[in-house]
DNA sequence: GAGCATGATCGATGGAACCGATTGAAACCT
DNA sequence: AGGTTTCAATCGGTTCCATCGATCATGCTC
């Protein structure tokens, strides 16, 4: 079988992201002449049309043919460099860039004492960072924007996983909280209680309520149409007596009570209530060993 | 990022399947020069050692490095075929060479009537027949060595089904068996009768014993060491007064029983006992279109 | 040690990819 | 309506590289 050349194959994914002879020309940098043959030598080759021509109004317009085989090159070529791509990390692992996504109930804990040791370990390595909810961070692995997370399972998306460590959840209550009597405090004892959790989005509250047995998104926010955005406002919630919250131990750990007057309890319960922090990479990445071997110094600065 | 040319990775993947640079070369339809000098050109491009040079003895030796990227450079061709093919499909869908699997409970009572009518209808498919177990056609289709499979649900395996036609179990009883008198019979009452299967490996089996609600391979075969290999053997045998045995309406509606001494009941229970037929392709095949169309023929055949 | 098989190397060549300039056509502006 | 702008297709000329045929180097076999 006759192969498309990949370079065409790039004018054609080129066009279709610039919907524009002439700025995707200047993407392969090449000049629009030899853009405008190079696709139509493709279509001559394959023997379909894949561009509305003649009608040719402002914007070039793809053939439903047209639009499946840009779907196909785009694999294709992500496949091609998916052979580059190994080489390069075979001959050098864990240098160049690299983005890593992080969900935010872990970031503030983990990025202050992963990056000095991945600096150390790994001093080639540069380290894009994006904070974002496990949803869009999924999204952006999925995409091609991120080449690297860590999050907390479970999670849905097509994605491997590592696990890393077990992050047991804490009992967070206001200082002098009758609870506090109690060490372990079962997960039952918290059905009278007013539950605080982070708003909808975050996995940290679908996690904590499948903890306590909740169906989803039933717990309660502070207010009606008011709920909190971040761990850090949260503690200071509850430090304001305005319920009781579950805190991971990673953030226990990184210091997030401050001077909050705010008591932590064990929990107890059927299943031990916690999330697993993982590290994830697209399915078949070809840097899946090299993340692999990230797993380690993570695991360290998880303490 | 600088690309791999298709054609290098061909010289690879070829050197790969035949072990020796000059059939390999062959294989290509270039010179034995030609191929060791674009191999050349790809370690070099990729800075990366693909063979052991030096100690070069009777066969040539790939680094560990080397076989990764002899797998990925399949895979990446694989896409840019896959370009093609789409293209060549929507020029001409439904012809051409098409390799189908069909499993054995299915295929003499279907392709009687499906060869005549997929001739009439598509008279450019060219149609290459395999006749195996499930297990065996999924490995098939897997290894690209086969582009759709006829069998029947549900089936394990890595590819996209689509349903085609419920296909229900009846019970076959030796003339004058006491059961003959109830219609349709409760599936209960099989259980003190000896239930005849076919040997493992065939779906057939399994799914007839999970429409008993009987637990995996349990299921009396007539002697020891001694079970059915077709349906057809099976039925004498339960003309013979060895046992009932369940039959696919698809096998009667086929005429399996011809004159055998063998009485047919329907059966009730809690589901209806049977087993679903599909059609079944890679996931993401260019030609998953082109099959689905032909899933009406297929039914129409099923009767 | 002669003979053979195998893979690397070399010089020549034809074709493909590319560029710059130009043309042709449609849309936009005044 | 007429001039202008924008955009894609086309053309001629140049460069570059994959390929070929032939030769060379090496290690195994008898």
């Amino acid at each position: 079988m006759l192969l498309p050349s990949p370079q065409q194959l790039r004018y054609l994914v080129a066009l279709a992201d610039h919907g524009h002879f002439g700025r995707a020309a200047a993407a392969c940098a090449v000049t629009q002449s030899t853009l405008s043959a190079g696709l139509i030598a493709l279509e001559r080759q394959l023997a379909a049309g894949l561009l509305e021509r003649g009608t040719a109004v402002k914007r070039p317009v793809f053939t439903p043919l047209g639009l499946e085989l840009v779907a196909r090159a785009r694999t294709a070529l992500a496949a091609l460099e998916a052979v580059a791509e190994t080489a390069a990390i075979a001959r050098d692992p864990l240098s160049g860039p690299l983005r890593l996504g992080i969900i935010p109930t872990i970031s503030p804990f983990l990025l202050p004492r992963l990056m000095p040791a991945l600096r150390q370990a790994y001093p080639r390595l540069r380290l894009w960072l994006r904070e974002d909810l496990t949803e869009r961070l999924v999204a952006g692995l999925d995409a091609g924007k991120l080449d690297l997370l860590i999050l907390a399972l479970p999670a849905a998306g097509n994605m491997e996983t590592l696990p890393l460590a077990e992050d047991a959840f804490h009992l967070a209550l206001p200082r002098g909280h009758h609870l506090a009597a109690r060490d372990p405090v079962p997960i039952s004892a918290l059905s009278g209680e007013r539950l605080l959790l982070l708003e909808d989005g975050h996995c940290l509250r679908d996690h904590a309520e499948a903890a306590c047995g909740l169906p989803r998104n039933l717990a309660a926010t502070a207010e009606e149409g008011f709920s909190a955005t971040s761990l850090h406002t949260l503690v200071q919630m509850v430090a304001g007596g305005l319920g009781v919250t579950l805190l991971p131990q990673l953030a226990i750990h990184g210091g997030i009570l401050g001077d909050a007057p705010v008591d932590i309890r064990r929990l107890s319960g059927a299943a031990t209530p916690g999330r697993m922090l993982a590290l994830a990479w697209r399915p078949r990445s070809p840097r899946a060993a090299e993340f692999a071997g990230l797993a380690p110094t993570v695991a360290v600065a998880l303490g």
